[in-house]
DNA sequence: ACCTGAACACCGTTCAAGT
DNA sequence: ACCTGAACACCGTTCAAGT
């Protein structure tokens, strides 16, 4: 029966979540969708724009809030970063489609944030490029974050206490609540 | 004639600037060396810690800065965008390189942000953090400033009046300026 | 319209064997 | 100690030809 584009990228992010980026190639998915290669070619342009809709769908679950700019911001910010935790490799499957500009979620998201600092003052003409320093530090974060979490994961089973959490929660608040009071500086009201 | 750590390095960085990361392949390196692909695994475990010792040349003009903490941290953060933006793909390496923690330089702009924040009145636990999140900003501001920069390049040759680079050096600062701003708001003297 | 078959031009990495 | 030869197990992408 008929490839649809939902499954291909379904598959995609199965193929993610069970091996990983570096083992989600297009030969292998083509493999378990039991398709030729060349079959990917005609859904999709070339991998970049594949994976571009993989971030879309782990991005599919994030709202826009509502609330005072500050909750929006750092709620918007929990999201993303929560979404991206949720599949293995998430943050830099992501990031790297942010970077290359096939990820339409992630301009949403911009466009949310640069929405919400509008309320904090920022001139229109500072509020993407403000949004945009935001969304550089939860994909760096998470990033970071989540290849200590997966390498740890690979150790060994169950090594010490357990790796605390809401440490990592706390540390993520903490670079949030830094750009929110830089932006509460220059506030004026 | 034997082949060197710092021969392989300089023509991995040869190679980078002529033909742009995707292009930095191993087996490449290797033909332009005149060696067997295999050489290279001699001198480096693999790829990666390659791609991170081209990472730290990128970064050795970088020098630790005097003076107010302030002015450190901004020029800090100037010097590796500068750094970055004087290599193809170098934002995009750099920062590869130092998610993948093979960065020796990286550790030490991040060591060298600390220290500064530390003056700042950041308490000691929150300093790396602090320097990260700064890390992340420049890392994330520059990867998107250079993909665009080479994208307008691969366009026309001169197509518009000129790209004003003092724009992006102005956002740039904008970034930097927003964090600072954090920094003060919570400093307590 | 949608997919196959088959090719093109590559990869990173390993390792016995040579010098 | 340092490197070659040769292999292993793959890649992304294209495109004539089929249905």
């Amino acid at each position: 029966m008929q490839l649809h584009k939902r499954d291909v990228v379904e598959a995609a992010t199965t193929l993610l979540d069970d091996y990983g980026l570096a083992d989600l190639s297009m030969r292998r998915l083509a493999r378990e969708l039991a398709v030729t290669p060349g079959a990917l070619y005609w859904h999709f342009a070339n991998k970049q724009q594949l994976l571009g809709a993989v971030a879309d769908r782990i991005l599919a679950q994030v709202q826009l809030p509502h609330g005072d700019w500050r909750v929006q911001v750092s709620d918007l910010c929990g999201q993303v970063r929560d979404a991206l935790l949720s599949h293995t490799d998430g943050a830099e499957l992501v990031s790297a489609s942010f970077a290359a500009g096939q990820s339409a979620a992630m301009t949403t998201v911009v466009d949310g944030l640069a929405a919400a600092v509008l309320q904090a003052g920022v001139t229109a003409s500072h509020a993407e490029l403000t949004a945009r320093t935001v969304v550089y530090y939860v994909l760096g974060f998470t990033v970071d974050e989540q290849s200590r979490r997966q390498w740890d994961a690979a150790g060994a089973d169950l090594p010490a206490p357990a790796p605390l959490s809401d440490d990592a929660d706390a540390r993520f608040g903490y670079g949030v609540a830094l750009l929110l009071d830089g932006l509460s500086a220059r506030q004026r009201v």
